[in-house]
DNA sequence: TTCTCTGTTAATGATATAAGTCCTAGGAAGGCT
DNA sequence: GAGTTTCCTAGGGACAATATCATTAACAGAGGA
């Protein structure tokens, strides 16, 4: 079948269908409406397998939406507003927390003249009225009316009020004192005023408090209880009829949730999301069934605990609950015991290792007999987790203060004051030291901000006034967190990027600051969400168990609500200048004592000296500021287990990640992430919150929910072992040993040969080189065993989000399953599974595969294993002292896992009876290729990769190095040197690598790299072997392209659109962008969908750094906002394997959404995916399944309409002969456009000629469709034109004319006959 | 006899130059040799070694030859054009050619010691020796590290340098030029005019008219009132001029590692107060210095108004300092980590 | 009172820094078949 | 004379940063019309 036949079909369809759509929508409306009346057409729409690419490659089309690929002139002005704005925000929001009213109004008046903000501008006015109002500037009621009309008439006539205006209002006439007639009144004003309806106005949770729910509804009875949004609603009736017990059964009558239909206006309120613990069911439902069953737990908890005879005493209610809940469990004594004497504090700190009397979760759990008791055990652990998580990400800073205190205070006891002090002692000295200057400093800004210091009316040194001028700048900022916080982050901080960024002792200070900064901000982020949830809930009546649920999930509903209201982000700038403020005091404190001997007198001499020490180093020419770190404090931190300053922001989560409903929430509780992770690039988020705000990408919430829902737990056994080989320090597999302090060469004497000096300069560096990354990989180890730790028993689970091609990543850096065998080798599934008979051939091939031996048939592999059953018990009843049989293991941790978890199969009578936690991993055979086979149909590549049937896996890389092994033989014959020592050492695993990043365009060089990596094991002559590399990548390069044909093809049809979309001019743009002469720069880079719906922008431009100043140094930094030209060369390197990633990661979170269906147990590192041992049949059927229902579709072709139709009417710049017809009439054009214009016409002109044209073409008026046909452009002729191509030429002198061609994609290679369905039956694709 | 002199003319047809320029107007050559005045320093021509590297064109070459006629006249060119064009021109002549680089520090050692082929007397520290001269061009711009490394070398008395105080005439670009003859308290004032301080006695013998030479100090152009050619004279000629210096290399006593360590450090804060500037060179050391440098006029003054022996002084008590940090763990290795997964 | 000119300041741009200089792609030329 | 090879050069890359100086833009204030 050829190609273009099955191609133009889909064509027809999606411009018709785009026709339709841009007629219904309104050009100047923002983004969002514009797709909600795209929403309406929607189901037309899914025709293509029920993915959502159709929907959401509309959104971000259509025409109204533009967020960032305008015209230069354009985009410069909206990003430089926009970026405005996010400062004025960020600053508006830091003077309103610190009550700045006047500072914050006149940053009111700045953000009111930004014109094309106007339209949210009352957003921001709202945020000021509210604060107004609760920081009591507000006298009365009739006051805040007074204002509200003077600033709306007056100061922004623009403007007008909404709901939340009058919310605020509402809540302000609550406040008074009394409740009377004057402000029913006013209350019934503002209701009458609504914009929406009242349930609009009442939809308010963030303002409106409980309290005032209650007054409205119970005492002034003006709203209706199904006004009240839900999770509130169960709240507010349940605090009145405590208040009133006698009314309470004519309220209770009336609650019943039965409403559905208020869905119109407020979509958060919408009943049918369900909060996140009750999925499922009906709130009501689900509240009266609590209320039951606690209310007799709370009975019963008085009854029990009197039996119990040495319970610890636990004071809240709820943990009581949990904890009777527990011993309620079939258990034995000696857990009942632990349990009985389980503190159950929430805030005691998860991370708090000596002050943890643990007790062991997983193992209470594991030893539960019936479902129903593990289901029981796992609600009520869920219920203690919550509050666990809650203490966790609000409390971390505290724990560490409190932790040093108590460490200095014990010394102080002990009366110890030996100069090897512990560090907790110092880091408490440093921080009483810190306290009062940074209480000064924030003073000192607070009277600069509020005027009160004039700079004229003192006289003050210039350094003085300086200092002035920059606290203006960083005062508010300051204002926000409390200083004893700051201390702490900051100390914290510090210690954490300890020999960072390749300095040896100490840091990059710009990266110091910058850090400082942002943990800064989001400690005030969460402290916010904490404040205002305390706040508007502080009337709740919390002392009965009962109502915990309710106010939890009111809460809870609250704070994704404000989560996804927050919009600011602090500016680079500001978090550098807080940051350095920090740092440059605490470098003033902070000192460490010392011994020396002083050179001159030999003697020893005692001293003290700061801690930090801030400097500067060079490296190639280019000043680098650095934060040195004192060595006597260096070999401490060595010892310190430094997981308290992990944040907890980048720990797992003991709860349920929040799940993905929106952009921008999801995954922590009291954190905002955001979906996906595009590092600053403004352009992708607004592409991504249309689609989102459209519901285009609901099955990439469903998977990432899927995907963090999965529980895990350590694994204590490998974890012991692990930590036993750690304590040792010695260097064992992949962690290297403890090493003390580098030691450097000595120099060479003076008057040595230069060569001799650059010789020991060199191996310096490359000492000190392999002395940082081995630390580093050791300190990473090192927070890996800690977290590891930390979570031992306990149930907890990875919150995940998306890079920018859309491929998931836990949001926990430093342990997760994505990690490296140590860490995966740690972790299992919380949930158990019996094996069967399955499930035990699954763990033998996983046990094989993990060896290395995973290109043999299944059958083969699995005797593997059961040849080795010895080699297995061994290592796991002995692995340090054994054989040490998994050690030879490719990936010896998870080996370990795994003979474990076999071993102890085999220890029952029968095998498949044990329930197994093991992860079971099914990796595609080079999954990029796989993708690749599967788009180009062809078969070929198709049957390597194993999409075709076969008894036996393909192993392509096999398959490669004899192909590699044959080039080379034929060169060796033709007496090539270099083929003759290399023809003898081709193996797979040469190869392997550079054949697998091939796909994901890897470099020359990096495959030089990677393949001198192996070769340095046979030559020893280093420039030898990279010589030898080079010559086989080359080799190597071309033997994968003629195997992967149709597979190249692709890969360099992709690459080409990428180069030309990157070179390719809108019609729209304007001088700005040809100033440097005929040369543009290029703004559009390359965007496609996702078969999901996902958009992807690929980030690469030309980044513009500047310099800041800050209190230590200027710091260099990229601004996110500005509008910068495309890097072409990395948007045509980058897109094909981004490309691939995308079509990856869709088929992942596919697989994952299919597997969540069928109640699997679902995780993935990409293109390898993880299950229960007895589940993986199942799982690989849902993988060929979704993997069909991928490729169904021909993707090239859908991509390239995709491309047709978002840069049509682009141009691109062309040469051609001087002297060709073409070019003659292309220079009369331009003189007649010349002579019109009375100066010389530049291709900027021919560009604005060109544009009026394809709008006369595309007018609705025939009449201008007319005219715009009759008009003659340089472009124009140039469309009539066939044989463009030969006329081009490459010279750049004289001879050669700049001329504008339309832009042109490359044709659609022919695709091959391999039919992606035949993929059902290969059992092999993912093994 | 004589070598011919070609001309610009001539010259100019030589096909690549490497980013190399040279004056090729045999009028300023005899001019700046006239005024170099070598035959005071030079009294026995027959035993006298010159050492040409990079000699190019070699018109200054000829001209040298034939006014001085030293017993050896090496050059050392590998660059193809140039070699073979020297090969012609001196194919009969008792000039000697070597296809060797100069960039290599290997091809030193070959031409002296390996090879034996030009050796030169080894003299004691006390004077300029006169028995070997080294003239070279480095106005590549890509070659002022080159040019910043053998000054480097007349501190560490090594590469040629070790035969003693080995004079040396260098055509660089004006830029370095400038940038090497900084004084104190001058914009241009930087570390490698501290380190032309501490080791030679350098002058400005010659300079293109371009109008970078605004920037020389005035003292300099006033004490060493260097001959201006015209721009014309250099080939190939672009707006950027060239300068001959004359390098006689001193002797002295300095603790190197640790001088280096505090100018390098104290020369990033050029305007920043000493006292405040101090602080960068490790942890408390403006408390340190503070409490050892008497001068309190000293401690006003900025990095970028002292003089080498104001360096020296400030190197003695930084040796002195138990609590200095570990000079040689001074670098920094961007580029390893940054692979958050 | 409004407007223009001038001096001041903030903001932005440019340049030097250290001191072994990486590699490869692309093009012109030169010497060969 | 076409094609291949060789050699040069530019040019991209990581001056993947920072201090300081030069220049420009912005601004305020004074003084004149």
């Amino acid at each position: 079948m050829l190609r273009s036949f099955s191609r133009s079909a889909c064509r027809v369809t999606a411009i018709q269908r785009r026709f339709i759509t841009s007629k219904g929508s309104k050009l100047l409306k923002p983004a969002s409406d514009t797709h909600m009346s795209m929403e309406s057409s929607q189901n037309s729409l899914g025709a293509h397998g029920g993915l959502d690419f159709m929907k959401s490659s509309q959104i971000s089309m259509s025409p109204g939406f533009d967020p960032y690929d305008m015209s230069h002139a354009s985009a410069v002005k909206s990003m430089t507003q926009s970026r405005d704005v996010m400062q004025l925000w960020s600053l508006l929001e830091a003077c309103l927390y610190s009550k700045y009213m006047k500072r914050a109004f006149s940053i009111l008046q700045s953000l009111y003249l930004v014109g094309p903000h106007r339209h949210y501008f009352i957003d921001d006015y709202n945020m000021y009225l509210a604060s107004y109002v609760e920081n009591g500037f507000a006298k009365s009621i009739a006051d805040l009316d007074r204002k509200l009309s003077d600033d709306l008439q007056n100061s922004f006539p623009a403007c007008e009020y909404n709901d939340k205006t009058l919310s605020i209002m509402i809540h302000n006439a609550l406040r008074s004192e009394e409740v009377n007639d004057s402000v029913l009144r006013s209350i019934n004003t503002y209701l009458k005023m609504n914009m929406k309806g009242i349930k609009s106005i009442i939809s308010h949770v963030d303002v409106l408090t409980v309290r005032d729910y209650e007054i409205l509804l119970g005492e002034l009875k003006v709203i209706k209880s199904s006004d009240i949004p839900d999770a509130t609603r169960v709240l507010v009736e349940k605090n009145i009829s405590a208040r009133q017990p006698a009314s309470a059964d004519e309220e209770g009558q009336e609650s019943p949730v039965l409403n559905r239909t208020n869905t119109l206006n407020d979509k958060r309120s919408a009943p049918s999301r369900v909060e996140d613990l009750t999925k499922g069911i009906e709130p009501a439902k689900m509240a009266e069934l609590e209320v039951e069953s606690s209310i007799s737990l709370d009975e019963a908890v008085q009854s029990l605990e009197k039996d119990a005879a040495k319970l610890t005493a636990v004071d809240t209610l709820g943990m009581r609950v949990v904890r009777h809940t527990l011993l309620g469990l079939d258990l034995n004594e000696k857990q009942r015991e632990k349990i009985a004497q389980f503190h159950f504090k929430a805030e005691e700190n998860l991370l708090n290792l000596d002050q943890k009397s643990s007790i062991d979760f997983f193992e209470i759990y594991r030893s539960l007999k019936s479902d129903a008791e593990r289901a029981k055990f796992d609600e009520i652990l869920e219920s203690f987790n919550q509050e666990r998580q809650k203490a966790l990400e609000n409390r971390a800073t505290d724990a560490a203060k409190e932790r040093w205190k108590h460490d200095f205070e014990e010394a102080r006891a002990r009366g110890d004051i030996s100069i090897e002090k512990r560090l907790n002692v110092k880091l408490w000295k440093w921080y009483n030291a810190m306290l009062p200057l940074l209480k000064e400093e924030v003073k000192n800004s607070a009277e600069v901000m509020s005027g009160k210091v004039k700079n004229s009316t003192k006289r003050l040194s210039q350094e003085e006034i300086k200092q002035n001028r920059a606290r203006l700048d960083y005062g508010p900022y300051l204002q926000l967190v409390e200083p004893e916080k700051m201390c702490v982050i900051t100390i914290l901080e510090l210690l954490k990027l300890n020999s960072t960024g390749g300095v040896i002792e100490g840091m990059r200070t710009a990266r110091a600051v910058i850090s400082v900064g942002k943990a800064i901000e989001m400690e005030f982020r969460s402290e916010q969400l904490l404040k205002n949830e305390s706040q508007l809930f502080k009337d709740v009546n919390k002392k009965s168990h009962e109502f915990k649920k309710y106010v939890q999930r009111a809460k809870s509903k609250f704070r994704s609500y404000k989560i996804e209201e927050s919009k600011v982000v602090w500016p680079q700038a500001a978090r550098a200048k807080i940051g350095s403020i920090m740092i440059s005091m605490l470098i003033h404190v902070a000192k460490v004592d010392l011994e020396g001997i002083d050179p001159v007198t030999k003697q020893k001499v005692y001293g003290e000296a700061p801690a930090f020490s801030h400097g500067y180093q060079y490296h190639n020419g280019s000043k680098l500021g650095v934060l040195k770190i004192h060595r006597s404090l260096i070999q401490q931190l060595n010892g310190e287990r430094l997981i308290a300053s992990v944040q907890p922001q980048l720990l797992p989560m003991l709860v349920k990640p929040r799940d993905w409903k929106n952009w921008k929430s999801g995954g922590y509780y009291y954190n905002q992430s955001s979906l996906i992770r595009s590092k600053d690039s403004p352009e992708q988020m607004a592409y991504l919150k249309a689609v989102s705000d459209a519901n285009a990408i609901d099955t990439v919430y469903k998977g990432l929910n899927v995907l963090g829902e999965t529980a895990w737990t350590v694994n204590r056994k490998v974890f012991n072992i692990m930590s036993e080989v750690w304590n040792s320090g010695k260097d064992f597999l992949d962690i290297p040993g403890i090493q003390e302090k580098l030691e450097l060469l000595p120099p060479p004497p003076r008057d040595a040969d230069p060569s001799v000096h650059r010789e020991w300069k060199l191996k310096n560096k490359e000492l000190a080189n392999k002395f940082s990354s081995n630390r580093s990989i050791r300190c990473d180890s090192n927070y890996k065993l800690e977290i590891a730790r930390a979570f031992l028993g306990e149930k907890f689970y990875f919150p995940h989000n998306l890079d920018f091609r859309g491929r998931a990543y836990p949001l926990s850096p430093h342990f997760n399953h994505l990690g490296n065998d140590m860490s995966r080798g740690l972790l299992i599934f919380w949930k158990g599974k019996r094996l069967g008979p399955q499930g035990l051939t699954w763990l033998k091939v996983h046990l094989s595969n993990l060896f290395g031996f995973d290109k043999a048939p299944l059958v083969e592999r699995i005797s593997f294993a059961e040849s080795h059953l010895e080699d297995i018990r061994d290592s796991a009843e002995n692995p340090l002292n054994g054989k040490g049989w998994w050690l030879k293991a490719d990936k010896p941790w998870q080996a370990l896992a795994t003979c474990i978890e076999l071993n102890e199969a085999y220890k029952l009578e029968n095998p498949e009876d044990f329930i197994s936690h093991q992860p079971v991993h099914q990796d595609g055979t080079c999954n990029g290729l796989q993708h690749y086979a599967a788009l180009g149909g062809d078969i070929e590549g198709a049957t390597q990769v194993n999409l075709i049937p076969n008894d036996r896996p393909q192993d392509v890389y096999s398959h490669v190095a004899k192909l590699v092994q044959a080039r080379l033989e034929a060169a060796a014959a033709k007496g090539d040197e270099q083929a003759k020592v290399l023809r003898d050492k081709i193996t797979r695993k040469v190869v392997k690598q550079t054949v697998m990043t091939n796909v994901y365009g890897v470099t020359y060089v990096g495959a030089t790299l990677q393949i001198e990596k192996q070769l340095s094991n046979i030559f020893d002559d280093r420039k030898y072997s990279l010589e030898l590399s080079k010559y086989l990548a080359k080799h190597v390069f071309a033997a994968v392209r003629e195997l992967f044909h149709g597979a190249h093809l692709i890969q360099d049809w992709l690459a080409e659109c990428a180069n030309r979309i990157s070179k390719s001019i809108r019609l729209d743009v304007d001088e700005k962008s040809f100033k440097n002469g005929n040369k543009p720069d290029f703004m559009s880079s390359v965007i496609w969908t996702t078969p999901l719906g996902l958009p992807i922008v690929q980030p690469y431009r030309e980044a513009t750094k500047k310099q800041v100043t800050t209190n230590l140094q200027t710091v260099f930094i990229s601004d996110p906002f500005s509008v910068n030209p495309v890097n072409a060369r990395r948007q045509k390197a980058g897109f094909p394997p981004n490309f691939i990633h995308s079509l990856d990661a869709s088929h992942m979170l596919l697989s994952a959404a299919a597997c969540g269906d069928q109640g699997l147990t679902f995780a993935s590192v990409h293109d390898s995916y993880w299950t229960h041992a007895c589940d993986v049949d199942l799982m690989n059927s849902s993988l060929r399944e979704q993997f069909i229902k991928l490729h169904e579709v021909d993707l090239i072709e859908r991509l390239k309409n995709e491309f047709d139709e978002r840069y049509k009417n682009y141009v691109q710049i062309a040469r051609i002969d001087r002297r060709s017809v073409l070019a003659r009439r292309i220079i009369d054009i331009r003189s007649k456009l010349s002579k019109e214009l009375g100066r010389p016409a530049t291709l900027a002109d021919e560009i604005y000629m060109e544009k009026k044209r394809s709008q006369l073409l595309e007018s609705q008026s025939l009449e201008d469709q007319e005219k715009g046909k009759q008009m003659v452009t340089t472009v124009s002729v140039v469309e009539t034109i066939s044989n463009l191509k030969e006329l081009e030429t490459k010279k750049t002198d004289g001879s050669a004319l700049m001329i504008l061609v339309p832009m042109k994609l490359p044709e659609i290679p022919p695709k091959g006959n391999f039919d992606v369905q035949d993929l059902r039956n290969s059992r092999y694709f993912f093994s | 006899m004589s070598l011919a002199v070609r001309d610009l003319k001539t010259l100019s047809k030589i096909k690549h130059y490497y980013g190399f320029k040279y004056v090729l107007n045999p009028a300023v050559n005899e001019a700046i040799l006239e005024k170099l005045q070598l035959e005071k320093t030079y009294g026995n021509r027959a035993r006298w070694k010159v050492l040409d590297l990079y000699p190019g064109p070699s018109q200054q070459a000829a001209l040298f030859y034939n006014r001085y006629k030293p017993g050896q006249y090496a050059m050392m060119e590998s660059r193809p054009d140039f070699f073979q064009h020297l090969s012609q021109e001196f194919a009969e002549s008792p000039l000697e050619i070597y296809n060797k680089d100069p960039y290599e520090w290997s091809s030193y050692v070959d031409l002296i010691d390996r090879s034996q082929a030009f050796v030169p007397e080894k003299q004691s520290l006390d004077h300029i020796n006169d028995k070997f001269l080294c003239l070279a061009n480095l106005t590549s711009t890509g070659h002022e590290g080159l040019l910043m490394q053998w000054y480097a070398c007349i501190g560490n008395r090594n590469w040629i340098q070790r035969f003693g105080r080995v004079k040396m005439l260098l055509w660089v670009p004006t830029t370095a030029a400038i940038k090497l003859l900084g004084v104190p308290g001058s914009l241009s004032r930087s570390k490698c005019s501290v380190v032309r301080e501490a080791f030679t006695e350098t002058k400005l013998v010659a300079t293109s008219d371009t109008k970078e030479i605004k920037q020389f100090d005035s003292s300099v152009m006033h004490a060493n009132n260097p001959i201006i050619f015209s721009n014309k004279d250099v080939w190939p000629s672009r707006e950027k001029g060239i300068s001959l210096l004359e390098v006689d290399p001193k002797a002295h006593d300095i603790d190197l590692d640790n001088w280096e360590y505090v100018t390098k450090h104290l020369l990033i804060l050029k305007k920043t107060p000493l006292l405040e500037a101090l602080d960068s060179l490790g942890h408390g050391g403006k408390d340190y210095f503070k409490s050892k440098i008497e001068d309190k006029e000293l401690l006003r003054k900025t990095p970028g108004e002292l003089t080498n022996d104001e360096f020296i002084y400030i190197t003695g008590l930084f040796a002195n300092w138990p609590f200095k940090p570990d000079i040689y763990m001074d670098f920094v290795d961007i580029y390893q980590e940054e692979s958050i997964m």
